[in-house]
DNA sequence: CCAAAAGTGTTGCTACTACACCCATGC
DNA sequence: GCATGGGTGTAGTAGCAACACTTTTGG
């Protein structure tokens, strides 16, 4: 017989009972090379050792989720300033092998250069690009490292696959994607991070005025340079105009 | 120091810390009388004796998150078809002041006859109509009995201005609309589900139409009863016509 | 001048809104 | 007939996609 809910409320006493381990895994995203990419680490002991995971880490007794996924990001360099998100909570009850392990994954967008240093930093780190099948079925998404697929540990398949899926529905109409770019940068670079966002090519002209009517880009005189043809304007994210 | 996710990922002995308790709480939400409502119970024992919170459960070692929610969802009658999406995880570290319990919330969408089964049955629930404000940055939402606000416990108050926001942004794209309504509705009926949800008066012929292209609803010949004027057709909602 | 990419003007489509109006039913 | 709400026809508008076009740079 279930108890009631008012029962369960108010009457349980969680020290009596076996409890899960909680952690956090991020999905550290970047568009690199015209792809979708994210930070792995590889796992060098069981179980799923020699696959590659999420970077993650348990949550301390005395941090909020939030504070956990800070933490865990502030372990690579240059990542702090992260546009961080709670993706969604993974609690299959064997998804870990070991124990019971209950995963809230975050998802946090940096712009494609901060990667760099901690790639350096730590030999066990490697960028995969994300392959995401635009089924809408479908959550799994793929790892891939240059030509070879990343095998991954487990479920964090999904979890990439969802990440994917959560920024292609928000990237049309929230701002999300200026995280994905440095402070300035041209029009071309951010349809460039729309377009491996969502896996289609876009129409330059069209894509130009829908992002200067939103009222989100605010013009620096600057210019590119380096290109042997016509430099594009410099833009600047303006935080909220009317601020909702 | 901090320790790397390698590390943590790898070499962290689950077994040697403090673990948090993990449960699962409902958002089981309808629209009453124009307005949203979700069902709640009153708390009779400490913390938040006499307060109103969203009936809710711990996590058992042996059923995943979804498993949870539909076990707590089981506990009332007539409520076993529900829409159930998972909604959000909450884990600040004082949220509850016994010990340290992380909540993964989920929000339920019924029908409005589902509830009078399980008010009757139970006379700690109360149904409450929910106030949630539409500026976008508050995510508070209040709880009321016919005229009183009912004071919630926990940080409820935030699940459930989190729910009527998600429901808010799917509505309109999504057909989860239609699982507020019974099997077979009118367009009004419909209509008066969006406007409560949404909290803004639709236009009558824009909305027919818009509903109609979609290809979600299914013209049964019948017509509505009982009326003292022309009866409404009733619609039945074709589940996936192209199916994604 | 040429190549290449930045940037603009114009057209047309689609979805949606607003308003006006007709239709069916019970009293 | 008349009140009431169901249902339809007809513009008008906003956002966006497609295409052709001009502009600006380095070589």
């Amino acid at each position: 017989m279930a108890l009631s809910e008012a029962e369960f409320l108010t009457g349980y006493d969680p020290g009596a009972y076996d409890r899960p381990s909680v952690a956090v895994d991020l999905v550290l995203m970047s568009v690199i090379g015209g792809a979708p990419a994210a930070l792995l680490v590889r796992r060098e002991e069981p179980p799923f050792a020699g696959r590659w995971a999420l970077p993650g880490g348990f949550v301390r007794m005395d941090e909020g989720l939030d504070e956990a996924a800070r933490r865990v990001l502030g372990d690579k360099a240059h990542m702090a300033g992260a546009y961080v998100e709670q993706l969604y909570t993974f609690g299959a009850v064997d998804r870990d092998p070991r124990t019971r392990v209950i995963s809230v994954a975050y998802f946090a967008l940096l712009p494609a250069d901060c990667f760099a240093a901690a790639l350096k930093a730590d030999g066990s780190l490697s960028l995969a690009r994300i392959a995401v099948p635009r089924t809408t079925g479908d959550v799994a998404g793929e790892a891939w490292s240059e030509d070879s697929a990343l095998p991954l540990a487990f479920d964090h398949a999904q979890v990439l696959g969802l990440a994917v899926q959560r920024l292609r529905g928000k990237i049309d109409w929230s701002p999300v994607g200026f995280a994905l770019l440095p402070e300035r940068f041209t029009l071309r670079a951010l349809q460039d991070v729309h377009e491996a966002i969502l896996g289609v090519p876009l129409n330059k002209p069209a894509f130009r005025r829908r992002m200067l009517d939103r009222g989100w880009l605010e013009p620096t005189g600057e210019r590119e340079t380096g290109s042997s043809f016509r430099p594009a304007e410099l833009f600047r994210f303006r935080s909220l105009p009317i601020s909702g």
